[in-house]
DNA sequence: AGTCTAATTTTAAGTCGCAAACTAAGGTCC
DNA sequence: GGACCTTAGTTTGCGACTTAAAATTAGACT
């Protein structure tokens, strides 16, 4: 309730966290490097990163000639710290993957899931897990903490609250159940699959560097992770960036949410699929919508109703991203998703005028517009993400640190 | 360029600027009170609340009963500590206003203003204030700061950037170009306009207490300040929010910024108009548009025609609204700007109707829509808010303050 | 006057980051 | 091969902070 502002020693935890993010990021970096990117000096940073050697956190990894004195001796992040892992849940499927510290993946499982309770798909969760843990002979014991990305909007509060109408959940405790259907205490962490995409885009994608991106994803359903000064956005409870039923057209198609003219009911895979066999005046041949926008794609330099489509998507894709860019004035925009990619393979040009025609001139002449490097599937890689994120901000283990600082 | 993190006895600072900001905001306040507030310790309020005395910042306010002890000391903010001055630079004239540290009126001065050239207005903001601050008989010595609101996006760096088509400028100095004409030397702060009466709503009115709010100000122009965590949104090169030019009929009506089917063109005052003008199938009776927008909303109960134009930019409206609930996830909508504030006035069911329609249900539960409660020409008192919050960052006085801070 | 209660101030630690002095580890040069 | 130079990383001494605990107000009550 307060701004509960304090402020004691929590500035060595501070400087803990800035140096050891830098070094995450930033590659190994001797002592001297991080002080002038810390601007710390080398006196603490000779006293901190002596503390997280001792811890383990870190280790030196060689040394590198420094033009006629001492050589620099690198640290890096230790990858045996312990290791995490990335939970994707889909609407048709789980993936399990274990990664280490440095998000090198060291195992993976799928498990196809036809729709179920969520009781049931925590519990399948929490065995998966287990299973892949010691799939890669890993002790349990390392495991610093799981994540959890979900198809649909989480609240966060002290245990997040999961809405995701698309798989039939509706304030569900994924945490808890989670936890419940598992002996190991774990820290769960659970977030909206859009955004720990987002997340891992930024981390090893196409949005490196850049400190206000948008990533715009297209698959089935059109969501975007906003990042905003280096975080992912969250808004008030955690749905911002709902950018899929965003009405682009008032009055226009009917999009499943109940409104009209939302802009997935334009760019979204069944949208793009439902104009397409309007326009054609007959039936689709039959197949799952990713094969068959694939075909849509490749008839397009044939087919001028394919073309046609295709450029319509385009345009409103432009408008829709316009939007963000007026909206949000990022630096970048990255595409992705794997309807996102195919549409972006071969329509970047387009979407891009279309952008243009659509945004200020101002804030259009700020942005880069990108594909995403990551391919469709970084949910688990993003989720895995969650539990480094929450090390580095504490850079201490996050496995029972009780300070004081936790009753805030 | 590196994330200059640097801390040593900033920490000080911070603390300084906490208890002072909180004692801005939350009035009166004991040092007991503080404390709780701020979490720290009453050792440190009482340390930190003497310098702040001791330096003129903070005065005693009498004193209260404590069930049974000693009373508690209320400290406030001291209001004559300095002056502060707003300017609006309106498309039509610009208003300068005086105020003291608790922006407090004490004095105003408008001007009409024919479109002229930068350096001609900024030389006339100079002497603008000049006289407002001799008019109130104040000196000019305890003047801290000055805040400019412009009719454009400004965008910061080492001195901000002004692009404002509408008066027909573009790449600005308008810092440099005042203070070039004014001998004084006080701290000048250039912000957009709305997001300067942004910045008033949430000191002031129907922002204060939330954290994430959107105001949707509507007036000749659209456009939005979005609070995020109660700071106000920027983006990459601080042109965010640029609501007005957001699409939302693809392909619709043409619209002044060159594209089609913009926000701006439909629920904008000179849209609205027209198409009630289109809708009439003849001219409208002569006047300004704030006095004919006042005269299609008195017509409404007796002409079909009028209503059916209202009603529909309540529907263009909300959906516009609904877009930035699903993308921002705001705690609150305030509707500002004269033509908002009168459409609001007759329409606010059709408005939040039609947001209902268009927004998600999650991020609609979590919204109230309300209408601005500082009359239309908040700019002015929210440039004004520019040089306080500079005031209460730092929590010290603006003028002459160089320290090792600044190298950043 | 004496006693109580609760708000502030003082006092006595314990932390922290930094500048300066110091040590380590190579390379150069005669 | 040893004196000397250069740059990296450590140690030391200091000033600045916050806090817990003890001491000191200030009224209210008896």
């Amino acid at each position: 309730m307060a701004p509960k502002r304090t402020t004691v020693r929590d500035l060595r935890r501070q400087n803990r966290s800035t140096l050891l993010s830098t070094l995450f990021f930033d590659g190994p970096l001797s002592r001297y490097e991080l002080s002038r990117l810390s601007g710390l000096s080398a006196a603490t940073v000779s006293n901190v990163t002596g503390e997280l050697v001792d811890d383990g956190l870190v280790v030196e990894a060689g040394s590198v000639d420094s033009d006629g004195g001492r050589p620099r001796v690198l640290l890096r992040v230790n990858p045996a710290f312990g290791h995490v892992v990335g939970v994707d849940v889909g609407e048709t499927g789980i993936k399990v993957e274990l990664f280490d510290l440095t998000l090198t993946q060291l195992a993976a499982f799928d498990h196809a899931l036809s729709p179920s309770s969520p009781a049931a798909v925590a519990s399948l969760i929490a065995s998966a897990v287990r299973d892949v843990v010691a799939s890669a002979g890993v002790s349990a014991s390392t495991v610093l903490g799981v994540g959890i990305g979900v198809p649909g909007t989480v609240e966060q509060g002290a245990t997040a609250v999961v809405h995701a109408p698309t798989i039939g959940w509706a304030g569900v405790r994924l945490e808890e159940l989670v936890a419940a259907a598992s002996e190991s205490a774990w820290p769960l962490y659970v977030e909206n699959g859009a955004k720990t995409q987002g997340q891992a885009e930024m981390w090893f994608g196409a949005g490196r560097g850049a400190r206000h991106v948008v990533i715009a994803l297209i698959g089935s359903g059109v969501g975007a992770a906003v990042v905003t000064d280096g975080g992912v956005y969250r808004g008030a409870t955690s749905s911002a960036g709902e950018w899929g039923h965003t009405t682009i057209v008032y009055g226009g198609r009917p999009c499943r949410c109940g409104a009209l003219g939302c802009l997935e009911a334009y760019v979204g895979a069944e949208g793009i699929l439902d104009r397409y066999r309007k326009a054609r005046g007959r039936e689709l041949p039959g197949g799952d919508e990713q094969s068959t926008v694939a075909a849509l794609i490749d008839a397009a330099p044939r087919s001028k109703t394919a073309a046609r489509v295709l450029e319509e998507t385009a345009g409103y894709l432009g408008a829709g991203i316009a939007n963000l860019v007026n909206l949000f004035n990022p630096e970048r925009i990255v595409l992705g998703g794997w309807a996102g990619l195919a549409l972006g393979a071969h329509q970047l040009d387009r979407i891009v005028a279309a952008t243009r025609a659509h945004a200020l001139r101002h804030p259009y002449e700020q942005i880069s517009i990108e594909l995403g490097r990551l391919g469709p599937d970084a949910v688990a890689v993003g989720a895995a993400t969650l539990p480094v994120a929450a090390l580095l901000d504490r850079a201490a283990d996050p496995r029972k640190p009780a300070t004081r600082a936790d009753i805030a």
